[in-house]
RNA sequence: GGGCCGGUAGCUCAGGUGGUAGAGCAUUUGACUUUUAAUCAAAGGGUCGCGGGUUCGAGUCCCGCCCGGCUCACCA
């Protein structure tokens, strides 16, 4: 090898003592001296006859699938010889002398291999002596139960897949640094299994849903991400341009008035799982994109959609899970059922100063002028909700009657119009779920429009835009409808017991990271 | 955006009241043919986040900045 890397000790004017590298501005660091390790190692790989990144492998089992099928096997069971061929990311490896063992890490799953000088071919051995943990490598042989019990594959024959030039994490605290995590979410992935089960819960939440609503005649749609016109919640919008048509575009904050306008075509059942983009702040519960199931249904009204939640929520703890019991910061939790509260009766259940207000106390604008700053009545009223009731509201709630002043979208109570036909599904803190009985008043819907418009002139940004075409849609007659939307990050953290957003968000938004210094390293190794 | 906490070797972490940086894992060399946090012996590895300041002297004290975490505000 001709690099020897020496130290230059210019503080004290004498030169570097044996070699410098050739190149400048290079750091000697211990990484450099791993990736050159590395890097050169690759050309010893490529002497014994192997191709530096591999090529195709074709594997007789998954790690998965032995430890599924073998995992029980006495010694005894494991005659006559099982061959198998295996593949995966070396974990750790123990070498001593002239053998050694290696944990191979593929889809969550690990098995050791052993390799001893004579009982592979020459060009193995040598190869199992030049590797890294972190390498990727196949493995075949037959199946035995080492001295210790442990399943493992003696080996006959090694390949080699692919070559890591970096360290791995720690493999026993693996990698804790949160930055990292986030920025480099293939390593967490490697270092930590419970990330990979995170994830996979994550995955098979949304299939549930998806397979519970097709079960029950709902058509899954994608709508635009992009938009003209941005509505259907209250948020700021991110804004792109388009070069060709010269136009301003919203990445959606909902996808609602899009959904609304299929179900005048004649979807009467539809839903979308798609990503919202809303600019606003980031902390342990929101991020500025995140994941929205949104479902429509024809017919039915928000009451309908009680019970339907009810159901879709149990059944997805149930096939994430395998119960709707379930932990969250220390608490323990149940999707079995859901308590309902009206707004009103949930401000009275938990209030806590005093006297408590009567139902009626809680309609009377005056009396809720005197309780909060707010400007209206209904906003008023939401806000004492926030403050009085929510915090206690951890156990799954679904709470009704809300203010039609902050439901610009839905229906009025036929009973009492002060009052919408909306619910929202409350949990551990966070809200998961909003629903209501649609507007399909076209008439209501511009009046509607316009209070918003006119907030929006007094500078709420957040309030909605006018949408003729959604108007124009409604008066083409929507039959009756009621709609859900259920944040999936937040569904995900609860099912998966994540405090932060960004842990169920597989790369969350995150400031750059700024130059990472490998590519000088790279150039340098050429 | 405010408050609090953090950034030291590739990774995980130590570094009272200022005195020029340590450990374990990982790496390199040697020993070892059933180990498993392998073991034993030795070695190498640091712009202490960045930039200023105070000081004879700063990882440590002060100021500014960058990045991250928690939290409050806003929202789902």
């Amino acid at each position: 090898m001709l690099f020897v890397i020496g130290r230059n000790n210019d503080r004290e004017g004498v030169q570097g003592s044996i070699i410098i590298l050739s190149f400048k501005e290079i750091r000697l660091s211990l990484e450099y001296e791993l990736l050159t390790q590395r890097y050169h190692r690759i050309r010893e790989i490529e002497a014994l006859g192997f191709k530096s990144y591999g090529q195709r492998f074709d594997f007789t089992h998954t790690l998965a699938q032995i430890v599924e099928q073998y995992g029980d096997k006495t010694a005894e069971q494991l005659e006559p010889r099982v061959e198998v061929k295996v593949c995966g990311r070396i974990q750790t490896i123990r070498r001593m002398g002239k053998a050694g063992f290696a944990h191979l890490l593929q889809g969550g799953e690990k098995l050791q291999i052993y390799v001893r000088k004579d009982a592979v071919d020459e060009k193995s051995y040598a190869l199992y002596q030049l590797l890294d943990i972190g390498d990727i490598v196949g493995a075949s042989g037959y199946l035995f139960r080492t001295r210790t019990g442990e399943l493992s594959v003696h080996v006959e024959q090694l390949t080699f897949l692919a070559k890591t030039l970096l360290s791995m994490p720690e493999k026993w605290h693996g990698l804790e640094d949160v930055e990292t995590r986030y920025r480099q979410r293939y390593l967490d992935l490697i270092a930590n299994p419970e990330v990979r089960k995170t994830f996979y819960k994550r995955a098979k939440i949304i299939s549930s849903f998806r397979r519970q609503l097709e079960d029950r005649g709902f058509v899954e749609v994608e709508t635009p991400m992009m938009q003209p016109i941005f509505g259907g919640a209250a948020a700021k919008p991110f804004v792109t341009h388009h070069n060709t048509l010269d136009i301003d575009l919203y990445l959606r904050i909902a996808p609602e008035l899009y959904l609304k306008r299929l179900v005048v075509g004649g979807l009467d059942r539809v839903y979308e799982i798609n990503r919202n983009f809303r600019n606003e702040g980031i902390s342990t519960k929101h991020n500025p994109e995140f994941t929205m199931l949104e479902f429509y249904q024809a017919y039915t009204d928000y009451r309908g959609l009680m019970d339907l939640s009810e159901e879709l929520l149990r059944q997805t703890a149930i096939d994430v899970n395998g119960t709707t019991e379930f932990e969250f910061d220390g608490r323990k939790y149940d999707f079995a059922r859901l308590r309902r509260f009206t707004m009103r009766e949930a401000i009275v259940e938990f209030w806590r100063a005093g006297d408590k207000p009567t139902l009626d106390q809680l309609m009377d604008p005056e009396w809720l002028s005197r309780h909060s700053s707010k400007a209206t009545a209904g906003e008023a009223l939401v806000d004492l909700f926030e403050r009085v009731a929510e915090p206690h509201l951890l156990d799954p709630t679904i709470v009704y009657e809300f203010p039609v002043e902050v439901s610009p979208l839905a229906k009025n109570n036929p009973d009492d119009p002060r009052f919408a036909d909306r619910f929202e599904i409350l949990v551990a803190g966070m809200e998961i779920g909003n629903a209501y009985t649609e507007l399909n008043d076209p008439q209501e819907q511009r009046r509607r429009f316009e209070i918003q418009l006119a907030m929006r002139e007094r500078g709420n940004e957040e309030a909605h835009q006018m949408d003729e075409d959604y108007i124009r849609a409604l008066c083409y007659g929507m039959p009756p409808t009621a709609g859900e939307g259920i944040g999936i990050d937040r569904l995900t953290m609860l099912l998966t017991g994540s405090k932060s957003i960004r842990d169920v968000i597989l790369f969350p938004l995150l400031r750059p990271e700024g130059e990472i210094g490998l590519l000088k390293q790279l150039r340098s190794l050429e």
